[in-house]
DNA sequence: CTGAAATGCCAAAGCGCTTTGAGATTGAAT
DNA sequence: ATTCAATCTCAAAGCGCTTTGGCATTTCAG
């Protein structure tokens, strides 16, 4: 059932029925409840092809997920932030279109997104310091928002990012307030901003509180619960092995967790573990004791949030582009205690 | 830069230019070569919604990512799928729209689709006994492809399963061949075909060996750490406790190990986990001695495989539907071992 | 009662592409 | 030279919708 069909049925043109579907005041209301039954009645959905080359948009928005490196991995936390955004997608009436690719071909998708012109906007998912498709996303003119940001030209472009450098030090600090010294920091991937971000703010608590900073400490890799297995395993058995363990995601720490405990060492007593946590839907860290003590911030929260930003963008073209920036809250759970005394007195040999 | 531009611009028709870059055969090579090259030039791509309503295609395939009961999880396992398909279309000039739905509201959603005929077909995740969708879907003459199977109509449809009854049959002997007559099974939730093969599988391993199944130590719940880390702590506690769990997904297996290790106990001594492992690409089982034994099967390959099916159903509409069933590996890890004594006498006792 | 302003409806023109059916050109065969 | 087939190109007709501009018809103030 077409526009045509259903209008030559009720013995009405087009144009009404197109307007009684769509609300548009010049139609009478009588006459508007004879086309929606007759619409109902034959269950007629208008073409969005047809509606979308007539209107000049698309509703629908793009996401790319790229997956990196030999193994290519795929961002585990990808999946909680598209169910976020993709709950307000559907509220508003878009479409979430979603392209798989690899993350050297990544930059020529986007251009050719920007060209075909088949979304009203996309959301670019891990800024890169210095990213290349912002500068090219902004050049075209397609709306666009970011989830987190990248220095530069931050104030022109509409981005939601959680306040890493601050949870980040606020998550050390807490463990200097433990007694911990050698503080190990398993980071994401350092071409990733947050995770520059997060290393300063990691620095600036060591720094401001005297204690020495150990770039051997420092690991840059993709976020897997192997990565920290390997890490922690590593490091528990080195000498003047870390006492505290700082981790960019909640699989990492599970992973730190495995290699502590394979140790025969106990967390939260032996070893501390503190993470940030997306709060993923499947990798609950609740309770009245949360397995981990965390910095938490929401990456379904952030999907919401960046979506409802970038419709509004989309909308408004001429609104000013918005830029949030959310604390992480600092949850305490078991994984964390004083540093032992042990590893205190190492230090001090 | 549009079709009609591009052509005066070369002095030709739009039906020339427009053939000399979909490749049809009645343009001189010559002339394909200056279009493509003015193409190349204009950075030219054709609108794909002016496309899509010429060719009454739209080059495009539907993913509904349902988010499910209080706490809206989402699937872990659906990212590893998603990237897996996306690739695929990508490769062959589709895009994926996908949609997040709460459960409640999937079966009007699927109507829906169906009806604005948006995609050219659908992939269905997660399929019930008795699923509506399929019946649905089959009933409006959209193309589909299922990831599972459900049984009744089977052999009318297009669907890719793992061989769940098979692999956790496997993997109970597996266990029983170790001394294990405590098995617990923690599950995925009973609505999914799967989960149902799954135990099907469990309690033919204990029939055919004559270990009495005992209904208390079967669970379906959501598959999340926490579910493992709950159900474990408490049974393991219990009276005459499981020595061993087989578990649906790594996910639940890791919350299990977090319960063991809680209690001071060892995994592959006195508790073996055996789970089923998707290989998601974040939560690697891998290595010279894996974690987990476990039965392997890449969801991620998965993905891949229903997405070429499905293209090839909507490409070719009088194929008969391909029914692919995987046979899962069963991999030996550092998680299993022979049933502590203890827990044998127990048994006898 | 009249003229102006709403109101309710319509025909037709796009949106930017693909594809049909046909015309023009070329080259080879008669 | 004529014919026929093969090759290349084009104008125009959709695809199914929205939207513009206009024409009746009704309503209402003066």
């Amino acid at each position: 059932m077409n526009l045509k069909e259903l209008s030559t049925k009720l013995g009405l043109s087009q144009t009404t029925v197109s307007r009684a579907l769509n609300g548009y005041p010049e139609v009478r209301e009588e006459t508007r409840l004879k086309v929606q039954q007759m619409a109902d009645k034959y269950n007629y959905r208008p073409s969005s092809q047809a509606r979308r080359l007539a209107m000049g948009r698309t509703m629908s928005i793009g996401h790319v997920l790229t997956v990196s490196g030999a193994n290519e991995m795929v961002n585990p936390v990808f999946a909680d932030f598209i169910a976020g955004a993709g709950e307000v997608y559907s509220k508003s009436g878009y479409d979430m279109v979603l392209s798989v690719v690899n993350d050297a071909e990544e930059e020529t998708h986007y251009r050719e997104i920007a060209a075909k012109k088949s979304v009203d906007g996309i959301i670019v998912h891990g800024p890169r310091s210095m990213d290349p498709r912002i500068d090219l996303l902004r050049s075209v003119g397609l709306p666009f928002a970011v989830h987190g940001r990248t220095p530069g030209s931050e104030a022109d472009y509409t981005w939601l990012d959680v306040n890493n450098k601050r949870a980040f030090q606020r998550a050390t600090d807490f463990l200097i307030d433990l007694g911990h010294h050698r503080i190990a920091l398993l980071n994401g991937l350092s071409s990733l901003n947050f995770a520059l971000r997060r290393r300063q703010g990691y620095i600036d608590a060591l720094t401001s509180r005297g204690v020495e900073y150990d770039d051997s400490l420092v690991f840059f890799e993709e976020m897997t619960e192997h990565y920290g297995y390997r890490i922690a395993s590593e490091q528990l058995v080195a000498e003047n092995a870390p006492t505290a363990f700082l981790t960019s995601s909640i699989l990492v720490a599970m992973g730190v967790r495995r290699a502590v405990q394979e140790l025969g060492l106990v967390v939260g007593k032996d070893v501390s573990i503190l993470t940030h946590d997306d709060d993923l839907s499947y990798m609950q860290n609740t309770g009245e004791v949360p397995m981990f003590t965390a910095t938490r911030s929401s990456v379904r929260d952030a999907g919401r949030k960046l979506a409802e930003l970038l419709i509004q963008n989309i909308e408004n073209p001429s609104d000013v582009p918005s830029h949030v920036l959310w604390e992480a809250q600092l949850v305490v759970g078991a994984s964390t205690g004083p540093a032992p005394l042990r590893a205190a007195q190492s230090d001090y040999a």
